[in-house]
DNA sequence: ACGATCCCAGTGGTCTGACCTCCTACCACG
DNA sequence: CGTGGTAGGAGGTCAGACCACTGGGATCGT
């Protein structure tokens, strides 16, 4: 009859267990106590956090403690490692896919932005611009683009664009090299003022432009930007 | 002196020893036995398969084995659950993301599908038309758009599309019933119709037609498919 | 007095070995 | 021939110990 008793694995129980009682909290108490008030042994506290340590939400960190995190960042990364090893036909294909998400979420983030959200945007951009390093700069820019995304209301895209952010990571290095902070700056500022002035196709076609000129951006020789 | 000696995880060599020798075999070894082969301890190589078992990679069923599946499913779907737990604004952003990347898949599966992957998606079809339960019908469907995702040649845009799958194969069940599988097919037939012609522009039509169909689709009273 | 160094307590990382739960296949029984 | 039970092997969990790393305070040298 009906109650077929399932094997509930106790690792799940214990994922429910700590995001819902250390949601938003900084760090998780050492294992060896969290495992004694939670009831359960060591090994399976520990497969649990490292499962969600995995899905980006915790962060345990050698001799120092398990921090709560709550970006999730490379779930897709790590498997995209290993089905893709060439890393330009990784970065040629993470640029195409970006083509495709990023003016959508710029749409959505021109519906969605209110008012206070633009000073956040605008304070990335003056990072950007006062950038001295290409490590800054490369900051800046990621900072402006997942703030977008937080601002399109739409988890599902959200979380795609920031699990291969990190993999984008260095191929926005080299794009920035390429067409210079000075042009990136330039289409940044296009999407933000689209987005402020909550024009959903102009903030579309500001971003397509964006990432597809730094998609197909020709070698330049010496960039404005030096790094060191 | 000089070589300081990096802290290299050792559960991290195990992963690429794991996906390095039993990349394409069926089943693992049994954890104490491969433990032993490896020279490492189980608590290790559990946590190793774990990892990879959170990627999607693998996966170990209880009393059976560790099986290598290689069909990255849900790595996102998890985290999905966590950030939004509402079923059905889930659903809905869901559908909005399918919007944007189906159209794109059946755009590039058009550009590099070669003849004999035709009668592969003719198959599906087969199977939908004749499908005699909504099970069926459904896996019917989701093979359809996984075939299409792997001829587009695009692993990110694929990996994307089969990470949310899981989640969106609840979705789908709503939507075959909604519109009915004979509307299914038709669209379907369509899409198949413009890759089998390279026609990338139709494609991408058809296939934006079909899930923005099953997006909005009203609800249906009877339908022509009966749930045994 | 100040600075660099050393040391130590606490943390996560790994190891060991035992027991429990579940699945499969085999075999005795009806 | 079908049915049921049973034994082995697989992953899941547990307990305790030791290793490796971090950080800050105590110590030593200048």
């Amino acid at each position: 009859m009906g109650s077929s008793l399932r094997r509930p694995p106790v690792v799940d129980s214990i994922c429910e267990h700590l995001l819902r009682d250390y949601r938003g909290a900084e760090w998780l108490p050492p294992e060896r106590i969290l495992a004694a008030e939670l009831g359960i042994s060591r090994s399976s506290l520990r497969e649990a956090i490292k499962r969600l340590e995995n899905q980006g939400l915790l962060e345990s960190r050698h001799g120092v403690g398990v921090r709560v995190t709550d970006k999730p960042n490379s779930p897709l990364s790590q498997t995209l490692l290993h089905v893709l090893p060439s890393p330009s036909e990784r970065i040629r294909q993470l640029a195409a896919v970006r083509v495709l998400l990023e003016p959508e979420i710029a749409r959505l983030a021109a519906l969605h932005a209110k008012p206070a959200d633009i000073p956040l945007l605008a304070l990335c951009q003056e990072r950007l611009h006062q950038a001295t390093s290409i490590d800054a700069a490369v900051a800046a820019d990621l900072e402006f683009h997942h703030r977008i995304a937080g601002l399109a209301r739409n988890h599902v895209l959200t979380l795609m664009l920031t699990s291969i952010a990190d993999l984008a990571a260095q191929a926005r290095r080299v794009s920035l090299q390429r067409v210079g902070v000075s042009v990136a700056h330039r289409h940044h500022q296009d999407v933000l003022d689209a987005i402020a002035a909550g024009d959903a196709t102009a903030a579309h076609a500001a971003m397509r432009g964006h990432v597809e000129a730094a998609q197909s951006a020709p070698p330049r020789s010496r960039s404005s930007l030096r790094s060191r």
